[in-house]
DNA sequence: GTCTATACGTAGATAGAC
DNA sequence: GTCTATCTACGTATAGAC
């Protein structure tokens, strides 16, 4: 065969693999690993159920993939904040918009990522990825406090405890985030229902 | 039959019945409503799965019955927070302090809660169950922030807004709380991990 | 009241056609 | 590369025995 064929073969394969993960992803994020089909996906992506399996041996394939790739995106939005080396206060008040801007264009990653550390029936594998990259990331938050309680910035107390509550709210409005978007049609005409400013969520660490 | 037996024969149904709902209440935290099969109930119970289907019509039903127990001890534990008429931040720190003591003991309440918000694959019933006594909540705990505002007590701001941040950063430490009880084994000798303490929850309403 | 055995439906995964 | 048809396993719910 030539050459062409083959690399736009490979195109294809990539965008296939992407779609369906990006499905995957919706799927999961509103039904739970173990509710949702195969057949769910395919359908939503406009695609055979055989088709992917043809792309992943298995469910749990799938699954660890979207996590991998949700893990990866979260990581890579918190470092983007971490720009040359601004004071503590600053970069903590960039990563909170950051997050709080993806919850509400995405909550659907905070879901999936949530589900994969309480669900026992989720794939081990991914399991103990999102335990292993969430200390990284809880790691790299209770610095930035140390950092800002150093600089007199952040509130007192234990570094530890303040990044849990944090990490806590993120996690708790990303679900608030997602069930409102549920029963959008149901609310007032135009009541957005957006989530809270940065400010009110960085109130937890402010000095 | 004499009266004796119908009456112990009540009795005995009744403990039946509320010990499926307890052991159905762990285990659906644990595995998420589908994951769950009526025999891991019957297993953990040390039942069989014939006797949970003669109590329960349905796997449905099961579950509606466990949100029924668990928003109604919800709403309990809330009202008993809601003294003579204490002013506005007393009950709004004996709220908190109540919440987070909950969420040690038990934090599967507020996870099946959750669950049943968040997961499509959940009985209907359940779901508008607990959306309606949800908001019951929130307007007791939005009218409780007003107050607080009024009083100078609480931060100036949408009280709606304070509301729901702070029922996220609850929902978000039951999550916590959950996952940390599941890694207990690998941490530290001694390390409690503990909930934050109410105060710093409330640093979010405090003016 | 409780258990064991069975029937039925459904969903993951495979095989083969186009 | 993609689809349709099929096999197989498992879980709910039922029926009947003790």
């Amino acid at each position: 065969m030539s050459p062409r064929t083959s690399v736009s073969n490979q195109k294809i394969r990539d965008e296939r693999r992407d779609q369906i993960l990006h499905t995957a992803l919706k799927v999961f994020a509103y039904k739970g690993f173990k509710a949702t089909k195969i057949s769910d996906i395919a359908t939503q992506a406009g695609i055979s159920q055989g088709l992917i399996h043809h792309y992943f041996a298995s469910k749990d394939e799938v699954f660890t993939a979207v996590i991998e790739r949700a893990m990866s995106g979260a990581l890579a939005a918190f470092d983007e904040s971490a720009g040359p080396d601004p004071d503590p206060w600053a970069r903590l008040a960039q990563i909170t918009e950051r997050m709080l801007q993806g919850l509400v264009i995405h909550p659907e990653y905070m879901l999936v990522l949530t589900q994969s550390l309480v669900s026992e029936d989720t794939p081990p594998d991914a399991g103990k990825f999102v335990a292993t990259l969430g200390q990284q990331v809880n790691s790299k938050l209770t610095e930035l406090i140390k950092a800002g309680q150093a600089a007199g910035q952040v509130v007192p107390g234990n570094p530890d405890e303040l990044a849990m509550t944090f990490m806590a709210t993120v996690q708790g409005l990303a679900i608030t985030q997602f069930t409102q978007g549920l029963f959008t049609m149901s609310s007032s005409p135009a009541s957005p229902n957006f989530l809270p400013s940065p400010g009110m969520v960085l109130r937890l660490l402010k000095a």
